[in-house]
DNA sequence: GACCTGCTGCGGCGTG
């Protein structure tokens, strides 16, 4: 067969040499060839900084170079979730496309309109776009769609593993349905991605009619040697022991990684601030210049900007502490080592956060685990004694050595993203019958999980007279509503997902970033931003602004958030580590005895044998062996038969009250199969951006299909009596 | 019990 590198056209086969590479990587060799030699979509599967962009593109612009095509048009259309990714794909795609006279259109909010108008109308070579843009062109522009992208061969999906399963990913494949609709046959998908869990769940995503063919190259071994330690710490129940803890790990972070790039994900903006200050702090006492920077969503792009230039200069030793803000694709160079402060949620951004470091030839990949333990008192609630979050780091570690992570969540019906896309396709198309928006968005489309019955739910409540978005035509056609027509002409439509409300925090005229408006700050107050210490001066909330200036103490502000899902085979694996006796050689000494002491205080209460401790006649701990989803599920069914309940990662604590009837009996009725009502309690069902319009019937729908799974709650209950009944006989 | 992401069209003003 013809070498991989001898198919690429002329000028590209240039590029590479011009690169000085001795040859193509693996990856890149076999997806020219599938590229070159097929029809077939790909995943190209590697991770970052692993080629998958050029595995992609060489083969793509020598098909351009070598067969154009005489049709106007976008020949490549690339999108990714981040303008800051986007720009630097531009980049490096201008680098390869110049000498071939390729064009590269970088489309996005930041670019200026006169771009995007030259682009219209004189559409050609590579679009590189955000999900949101796209939106923004099927509604601004839904005439122009079938011309723009007459010639496009292939579309090229970066980050897939990001979108997955999220309402973007769902908004994304929609919009690549639309597409294809627009132009009367399919284009090839080409999705770039991180290894992933679920290789066969990733083929459906990419092309759900087709998935079998969907080829896949997957970057082979080249791992890392791989340094890896779980440092235990216990924090004292005062405020003083606390700080303890902080400072000790701040000293330990001080001394091992001053003087070089690294990444310290700390868990919460709160605890970046926090961990930044006490680093900057013990530079100033060493007379050292600044080298530790927070880095978060809600720091000025000022700010985050001048931390990442840092991370990319060789000569500046600087370690970010940070969020998830660095976690993706975005180029920030090879970093020394990565630390962890507190329980990952999981293990795939476990895996990603490490893939920042050791990715050069010869350097080791560095992980320091920092796991933070409640000091037992008599008083301890059991979770406090189990070791919990010192259990999750172990088995998020333990999975991520095996090369597992989470797989995307499937049956989701997203229903707030289905009214966003309905109205999205009436603003494009003017009006649209209700069967065909069935077929674009549930048959052919990403939602097959919505039946017609739902569906027809659905465009009922938006066209109540309650919420008007949509209204019909005496010929039956659908078209937008008073509310909807405001809604959609409004630029903070085109994103589907939830964003709060803010404060902006200004120092002598300059943005430090936002703070949410739930933090309640009066003037006097003092704050911790930025990695600098603040005293308010003024808050003006009309305009949603408070003004600081620099002060001599701070306190980190709040930052809200929401809870996160722990997968179910992540807690089996934190109950097979109690049940275990073998001692990871990751641990120190510290964090072996915290486990030790977890390991007898899980004996103790009984759990290697039965996966009920009565705590009294009807109160009891329970073992679920199960992720978040079901057991908050058992959680809200208890609740709805009278008991009092709290949830832990894998564990329920249950009360019952004067009128509840015994446990064991519920128990035994849920393993049965008798139903309840989960909601009985009237939780708040509004999560996503367009659920308000939406009926408590659909609601519940929704969150039945994504936030609970009531069809596991009869074997999780036979599963809990069972083990519990084998102790007792 | 947490984190992250995105945004058009148009009017008004200054400058060359």
């Amino acid at each position: 067969m013809t070498s991989a590198f001898d198919r690429l056209a002329r000028p590209i086969q240039k590029w590479v040499r011009d690169q000085g590479w001795r040859e193509l990587r693996d990856i890149q060799s076999r997806a020219a060839q599938i590229i070159l030699g097929s029809e077939a979509d790909i995943i190209l599967a590697a991770s970052t900084a692993g080629g998958k962009t050029e595995a992609a593109f060489l083969p793509l612009l020598s098909q351009l170079v070598d067969d154009a095509d005489p049709r106007p048009g976008f020949d490549i259309l690339y999108i990714a979730p981040l303008k800051a990714l986007i720009t630097d794909q531009a980049r490096r795609l201008d680098d390869i496309c110049g000498s071939a006279g390729i064009a590269v259109t970088p489309w996005h909010g930041d670019i200026s309109s006169g771009v995007k108008a030259r682009a219209i109308k004189n559409p050609k070579g590579v679009v590189l776009i955000t999900p949101e843009s796209l939106e923004a062109l099927f509604i601004r522009r839904g005439l122009d769609i079938p011309r723009l992208f007459a010639a496009t061969r292939a579309v090229v999906i970066d980050e897939l593993h990001t979108v997955l399963d999220s309402e973007r990913g769902i908004q994304m494949r929609s919009l690549l349905t639309r597409l294809e609709l627009a132009v009367k046959r399919p284009i090839r998908r080409i999705g770039l991605s991180a290894t992933l869990g679920d290789m066969v769940l990733a083929r459906h995503y990419l092309r759900p009619d087709l998935a079998d063919g969907v080829e896949l190259v997957e970057a082979r071994g080249g791992d890392a040697e791989l340094r890896l330690q779980l440092r235990g710490y216990v924090q004292g129940t005062q405020d003083e022991g606390a700080r303890a803890v902080t400072d000790a790990i701040a000293d330990h972070l001080f001394g091992n990684l001053r003087g070089s790039d690294n990444l310290v994900f700390a868990g919460s903006r709160q605890a970046v601030e926090i961990y930044a200050d006490r680093l900057r702090l013990r530079c100033e006492a060493a007379h050292l210049p600044q080298e530790f920077y927070p880095h978060h969503a809600s720091l000025s792009r000022e700010h985050r900007d001048f931390v990442e230039r840092r991370l990319k200069d060789a000569n500046l030793p600087t370690t970010a502490v940070c969020t998830s803000t660095l976690e993706l694709g975005i180029d920030i160079g090879d970093v020394t080592s990565v630390a962890q402060i507190g329980a990952p949620f999981s293990v795939a951004s476990c895996r990603q956060r490490l893939g920042r470091s050791g990715r050069r030839e010869g350097r080791p990949a560095i992980l320091r685990q920092y796991a933070v333990e409640a000091k037992v008192t008599a008083k301890s609630n059991f979770s406090d004694r189990l070791r919990l979050g010192l259990l999750r780091s172990i088995a998020a570690i333990e999975l991520l050595l095996e090369g597992w992570c989470e797989p995307p969540q499937s049956d989701a019906l997203h229903l707030s993203t289905l009214v966003h896309q309905i109205l999205s396709i009436i603003a494009e198309r003017g009006g649209v019958r209700a069967d065909h928006l069935h077929k674009i968005l549930c048959r052919d489309g990403p939602f097959r999980q919505v039946d017609t019955s739902v569906f027809v739910e659905v465009l009922r409540a938006i066209g109540s007279p309650d919420t008007r978005l949509i209204e019909q035509a005496g010929d039956g056609l659908l078209l937008l509503g008073p509310d909807g027509e405001r809604l959609v002409e409004h630029y903070s439509f085109y994103a589907v997902f939830q964003t709060p409300e803010e404060y902006r925090l200004v120092a002598a005229g300059r943005e430090l970033g936002t703070l949410p408006i739930d933090n309640l700050i009066a003037p006097g107050m003092l704050l911790i931003f930025s990695g600098r210490r603040w005293q308010v001066v003024e808050v003006h909330d009309h305009d949603r602004v408070i003004i600081v200036k620099p002060a001599a103490a701070g306190v980190p502000p709040i930052f809200g958030g929401d809870p996160g899902h722990i997968h179910d085979c992540v807690i089996e694996r934190m109950l097979s580590v109690l049940e275990s006796d073998h001692r990871p050689i990751y641990l120190d000494d510290a964090a072996w005895d915290l486990l030790a002491e977890a390991r007898c205080n899980y004996a103790d209460l009984q759990f290697g044998t039965t996966r009920i401790a009565w705590l009294s006649d009807n109160a009891a701990i329970l073992a679920t062996h199960a992720g978040t989803l079901k057991t908050i599920t058992l959680a809200l069914a208890l609740r709805a038969t009278g008991f009092t309940v709290q949830t832990h990662d894998g564990f329920l604590e249950v009360f019952g009250r004067e009128a509840s009837p015994p446990l064991n009996e519920v128990l035994a009725n849920l393993a049965a199969g008798e139903e309840v009502d989960l909601f009985a309690h009237a939780p708040s069902l509004l999560f996503e951006k367009f659920h308000p319009y939406l009926t408590e019937p659909l609601l519940k729908l929704d969150a039945l299909s994504a936030r609970l799974q009531p069809e596991a709650l009869p074997e999780l209950c036979r599963q809990l009596i069972c083990v519990a009944d084998v102790r007792s006989a």
